[in-house]
DNA sequence: CCTTTCACTATTGTATACAATTATACAAGA
DNA sequence: TCTTGTATAATTGTATACAATAGTGAAAGG
């Protein structure tokens, strides 16, 4: 399981991590064509390891959907579709809005405080208009709210869906009006959680989803042409 | 990826995804108390083989959540508590609601054919009373709504939780008219896809997940006392 | 008597060797 | 020419050997 620092994601000590690390971004970069199949000597000699921690990466790769494993075969990746994160839009939308209502009942001062920060940097590089920072702080801010949850599910199926979500159409939005609206939505459902409101977060943050949500799907009708 | 037949689920050829079922059911069923360590050698040597598809299973139930991994410590197993379960029941009543709409726009012929055969081996084994079958059938029941949306997102994310919580609390519920009921809601889900009405199916399926929370959580209640 | 250090053991992480399975190529026959 | 069979090569699956790290306990010093 990766865990997220502020701004770079370093998984804990092991090859197979590492490897996994870089083959899933690899992947969701598009570097590899969808069905490729993925040679483990090959890997091994390109990363010059052995080939133990790769197929470590690619047993892990498999059970997050981002390839297929045919036993006795290979591994192949799958790649996402337009429809793909469009599920996993709605996904999000339904499973955040419950989340924040668990978080506001669950989380403590640590939490809280812990978001604000993330707001007030989002804050500050959106004033910036550092494109990069604000994607990584924006996986960070809603992240933060999956752990104040304190449920390991909540947290774990937002956390990957919402990392896939994010690097996947990270270039799909590309009006720079958007950093200020976004800041905006972000800014709302804090409020809502610092008040307590929990129809209130919810709607809020579903709006935020949705919002988004009509960007990458504008981006993939537009692109279609 | 554990692939379902009818009644028992066998996951294809290599040793290391027999071992994760094995292992899985072993956690379920409480065969391990919770935290203690599973060691990959005293593994091994009691299920005779090597400890690399001992390490390839491990891997497996650390990223389904049913273990912790400690880098050069080891693995431990976590179990569920009272309100993971509840948890599990508040997401699946999310997704399902929405991937049973998604299933009735994306479902073909096949699909349909499969939820109605299965629904009737309900009915057969829910007059025999025959509790394991109808276990095994509620399961495949679902799993089967979760095929039909074609999203590999919403089949795998429900599949998952949806056996964890039938396994988990499949001893909670010991009212025999249970059997009854359940049926009857189940008839009422398939009636609903049936005639594609989309609002009438959520409310159907949400309202037959909540009827079995309220019964697991009288059990948890219960028991505490 | 308690604490610290250091050596030793146990366990995990990685590499490599071997077995089993699948893909490829080429030849023989229809 | 197309199919089919077989041998060979390539690749995955499993076992084992080695390396690195963490845990344990006894001895030395305070």
């Amino acid at each position: 399981m990766p865990s997220h620092s502020l701004f770079e994601h370093v998984s804990h000590g092991s090859l197979g991590n590492k490897i996994f690390d870089i083959l899933r971004d690899r992947i969701l970069n598009e570097e590899y064509e969808h069905g490729q199949k993925l040679n483990e000597l090959a890997l091994a000699n390109e990363l010059k390891i052995s080939r133990t921690p790769i197929r470590e990466a690619l047993k892990q790769l498999e059970l997050e959907g981002l390839v297929e494993s045919i036993p006795n075969k290979g591994v192949y990746v799958k790649g996402f579709s337009p429809r793909d994160i469009d599920d996993m839009f709605e996904i999000r939308c339904a499973l955040e809005g419950l989340a924040i209502q668990l978080a506001i009942d669950r989380m403590d001062e640590e939490h809280l405080a812990k978001i604000k920060d993330v707001f007030e940097l989002m804050e500050f590089y959106t004033a910036k208009k550092d494109q990069e920072k604000i994607n990584d702080l924006n996986i960070l801010y809603h992240e933060t709210i999956y752990q104040a949850t304190q449920s390991q599910y909540f947290e774990q199926l937002l956390k990957d869906v919402h990392y896939y979500v994010s690097v996947t159409s990270r270039h799909s939005i590309t009006q720079p009006e958007r950093l200020e609206t976004a800041i905006q939505e972000h800014r709302a459902i804090l409020d809502s959680i610092v008040t307590g409101d929990k129809e209130l977060a919810k709607k809020t943050i579903q709006k935020h989803i949705r919002k988004t949500q009509t960007l990458v799907r504008a981006y993939y009708a537009n692109k279609k042409k």
